[in-house]
RNA sequence: GGUGCCAUAGCUCAGUUGGUAGAGCAUAGGACUGAAAAUCCUUGUGUCCCCGGUUCGAAUCCUGGUGGCACCA
């Protein structure tokens, strides 16, 4: 091995219930390496068989990082994500200089590939005062004053979308700057190689494996999971599939039949989201789930140009 | 068997006093920089169950039929 090899990263992405994670753990032993999961729901302990977490079984062995290590009540974010990974990953680097990403949560990805704009983190009081506003005055109210103190954004900014609005306010307010003065738009540049692997399959095959894990999910004991999580529903944590539509069902607005039927609509929803969102990249190189031997041929091949 | 109600987009249903239809969800696409499995936007020609009648004109009124639901026998 060359001694100034540079370190990589694989990532390795595509639509939920594609198979990813039996990929990057095959992947991971194949080089001997460990994983980095970037999977924003993952993150959360107790929300195993919903997220489809992956098993002790599973791992086969295989370090796992960033997978159940908060609670469903804490708070955490694309950016803080950034801020945790890059660290972790020069501290492996040290001892495997090829490490593996891999998760669903394509803002998370992003963040550790082309990095998110710095910026201060909203104090609760802050945040709080801005919500209250927004319910009281109401979407035109808060877009009138972001127009006022950041017209720039505001020309560019989904002003129907009220996350987008109320977070740009947050930002002006707190800081008395402007929100678009903190954004760059520039990718950031890393101390690493990434190497993107894209996993899919035919839609009707993926919608399939989606409907048919959900049941299994069921059976594994899904629903008592979502119950013993009640208290939490109303995180930002729990705003997820597969337990959204089980707290309807446990506060009586539908059957739970239609509960799962519903999950697997949503799942099915996320899916295409993800591949539509990942289209736009054209550093992927997309594989079948079963191409493994050619992803590995990918893999090197890469390797080798960078080396 | 009798009576009543219903029959409209893939699904659930709106359609006011008759002027050839529309919402939500689904589907498909797009957006996305500190909540991202989130959030937002765009996307709906369908024998308005069938036959006939009234009318300039019927999803809308009338006769009959078919299917479903409810109640009474």
């Amino acid at each position: 091995m060359e001694p100034n090899l540079p370190n990589s990263l694989i990532v390795i992405l595509g639509p939920t219930g594609v198979g990813k994670s039996d990929c990057a753990i095959k992947i991971a032993k194949a080089f001997s390496t460990e994983i980095i999961s970037s999977d924003s729901r993952q993150i959360y302990r107790h929300m195993t068989i919903g997220t489809a977490a992956v098993t002790e079984e599973q791992k086969q062995g295989v370090p796992h990082h960033f997978i159940q290590f908060l609670e469903p009540n804490e708070y955490y974010s694309a950016a803080q994500f950034e801020r945790d990974a890059l660290p972790l990953l020069e501290r492996r680097f040290t001892e495997h200089p090829i490490m593996i990403m891999t998760g669903g949560s394509m803002l998370y990805i992003d963040a550790v590939c082309n990095g998110i704009d710095d910026m201060p983190t909203i104090t609760d009081e802050t945040r709080e005062m801005v919500l209250n506003r927004f319910e009281k005055e109401g979407l035109d109210s808060m877009v009138e004053e972001l127009k006022s103190l950041d017209p720039e954004y505001a020309m560019e900014a989904d002003l129907k979308n009220s996350k987008r609005v109320l977070h740009a306010l947050e930002i002006c307010i707190q800081t008395k700057q402007k929100f678009s003065s903190f954004r760059k738009n520039k990718k950031k540049k890393r101390p690493f190689n990434i190497i993107k692997i894209g996993i899919n399959t035919e839609r009707t095959v993926l919608y399939d494996n989606i409907n048919k894990r959900v049941d299994k999910m069921v059976c594994n004991g899904l629903i008592e999971e979502v119950k013993a999580l009640i208290e939490h529903k109303d995180f930002n944590s729990l705003n997820t599939v597969g337990y959204k539509e089980l707290f309807q069902f446990f506060n009586g607005e539908i059957e739970l039949d239609q509960a799962i039927t519903d999950i697997k609509t949503h799942s099915r929803n996320y899916a295409r989201k993800q591949i539509n969102w990942f289209k736009r990249d054209k550093e992927i190189k997309w594989f079948k789930p079963d191409d493994l031997e050619e992803m590995m041929i990918y893999i090197n091949q890469q390797l080798s140009i960078v080396g």
